[in-house]
DNA sequence: CTGAAAGCGCTAACAA
DNA sequence: TTGTTAGCGCTTTCAG
């Protein structure tokens, strides 16, 4: 029955055995419930300490029918922002009964294949998804599955989410730089268009409305996308620069690749933000460091709201669909100035 | 007995009486064992599927006394270089029956806490430990408990292990230093002892033995060590650079460190490696980019190995203690050249 | 306050 | 080739 040939573990068996009492009892010392004569209580955890015994997590999951774990499905483990929101989740969960495992997806294949047997391969009770949006056809099942899921960053009316309004984002970004005079504005991102990050688009439009209503013509060779990453993002940052008639300003889609776009400035000797602004978004800790004006989308806080919208899920406390929006801020620092005058 | 009010879920016993065979016949084709007339495989599958029924994996897990994952304990998952490992980890597993569950370390508590009840708690059937050196007790530990450990990045008589020789690393890279004709070398790293790397350190005795190797003397105010992460190592950089008497050569203790000399370099305007020859440790993807000369240490592949030496252990091909070294090269690149003359 | 016993959903002897 | 059945280690009802 057992495939290893090791001897077994001590089980709740073995410490009712040497203590003299029935396991129903020693169970209830290790849960902890009420109903156990003090000197008994003592009895058992003394023989508990004496036998090392520690549970076995799986045989109590498979009894109570829970597995006391909450996934997280989250592309791109390794850049800030996501670091951000895990802290924020792990800060929600600390005080909670739930363990978090992270499930990291490198590919639209792997969120597939997550997506497919969710709840039961996955063995957790409940499950984050950041930025990975479902489509309808998933989303419908997640409805459908008994696991409570909530989506962070991203959006779909059937489901529990946090979301930030990153169409306002790009219009307060693009506002900002208008508001200082300039007229040549980039708009430097992430691809567009990927199964990853609808939010990139969003903000794009947010910063075309924003140019329109202000009659400023939108110049095709200021908007720029490509794979995400500092090192990515002074490439484009030098096509920008380089360019005959160079934007005065960029809006990058996000911090760090805004920080490569100072990269590039200084290397070229552009100064900042003089002859250029700089804004990124997220405020991850960097930009703070760097003096990067950005769009703050309060990560830290979507990740301790979003771990709390599943606690109470799964408590029973609310039902989906819910959302919960996070708030934006412009944060003006130093890389941000007037448009330079010619 | 179960919390949850929840339907039921379909359980193989639905699936048995649907298709009006014994649970165990179920069982059998669910989990592909012979003796299953073709017939019947057939009959059942098609329940399975108009039943939607997914086995628990609890459950089975309870049966079969394995969980199939394994766990990574592993401090720092942002950084480069811990993600280079992980994808060799990943790589390893992908192959194998083995789901990957990771736990990220931040604090020594925490270190502590996953180290006392490893292997119940974590419910994996096996641990890699990178870069986390357990303290004598703690190896005891793992060594006495039934779950196979092994280790990376961290040295430890009585467990299995894959190891870099840091030691022989600072030599190499002092060596190279020292043979361009530098004689003012800085030593720019980690704090030199925290409970995650004693990498560091060894790596400064590396250091210091090829420098008496040829007798230069090691000046104190260039040894410097603070907080990981670029921005630090900025900070560093510029005490070290504004010295009267400025160190010819810098050794970081890790690439991004010297990616973080490197920006105050040029922030100085000191040449590179004109004036300054900068040298790093990992060869992380930046550092290709960069130019960065530096130590390699085969991250990727540490990874690979590790994952290797634990599934062999899962599956009683080798047992503990054992060792295996991962290579180390010096990669010159452009930010190491001959020591300027005076 | 304590114990006996029936599950939780699955696997694997063993017997047929 | 298939079915019966005894676990895996724990929780929890129900009786005492």
């Amino acid at each position: 029955m057992r495939l290893r040939d090791t001897p077994p573990n001590t089980t709740i068996r073995d410490v009712a055995k040497h203590a003299k009492v029935s396991i129903a009892t020693v169970s209830r010392v290790l849960n902890e419930s009420s109903g156990v004569r003090e000197g008994t209580r003592e009895k058992v955890w003394a023989t508990i300490e004496e036998l090392n015994f520690t549970p076995n997590p799986i045989a109590r999951q498979l009894s109570i029918g829970r597995t006391l774990t909450i996934g997280i499905i989250q592309p791109y483990i390794t850049l800030p922002s996501y670091i951000e929101r895990l802290r924020g989740v792990q800060h929600s969960l600390a005080s909670s009964e739930y363990d978090l495992v992270i499930f990291n997806v490198d590919n639209p294949g792997q969120k597939d294949a997550y997506f497919k047997d969710l709840s039961r391969k996955m063995r957790v009770d409940g499950m984050l998804i950041v930025s990975l949006p479902p489509t309808n056809e998933q989303a419908d099942n997640f409805a459908d599955t008994r696991i409570p899921t909530v989506l962070i960053d991203s959006e779909n009316p059937k489901l529990c989410r946090i979301v930030a309004d990153d169409y306002e984002g790009g219009r307060i970004a693009t506002r900002h730089l208008v508001e200082l005079g300039h007229r040549k504005i980039a708009f430097l991102s992430d691809f567009l268009d990927t199964p990853f990050h609808p939010a990139m688009r969003l903000r794009y439009l947010g910063f075309q409305e924003v140019l329109a209503q202000h009659q400023i013509p939108l110049n095709p060779a200021y908007v720029i996308e490509g794979s995400r990453g500092r090192i990515n993002a002074r490439t484009m940052a030098k096509k920008l620069l380089t360019l005959d008639d160079p934007p005065t300003a960029i809006f990058a889609s996000s911090d760090t690749q805004a920080l490569g776009v100072l990269d590039v400035a200084q290397e070229m000797n552009v100064k900042v933000p003089e002859r250029l602004s700089v804004l990124g978004y997220d405020n991850i800790p960097d930009a703070v460091y760097n003096n990067l004006s950005t769009i703050d989308q309060n990560l830290y806080d979507s990740g301790v709201k979003g771990a709390q919208m599943l606690l109470d899920l799964l408590g029973g406390l609310i039902e989906p669909p819910c959302k919960q929006q996070v708030s934006l801020n412009l944060l003006r620092r130093k890389t941000t100035g007037p448009a330079p005058i010619f």
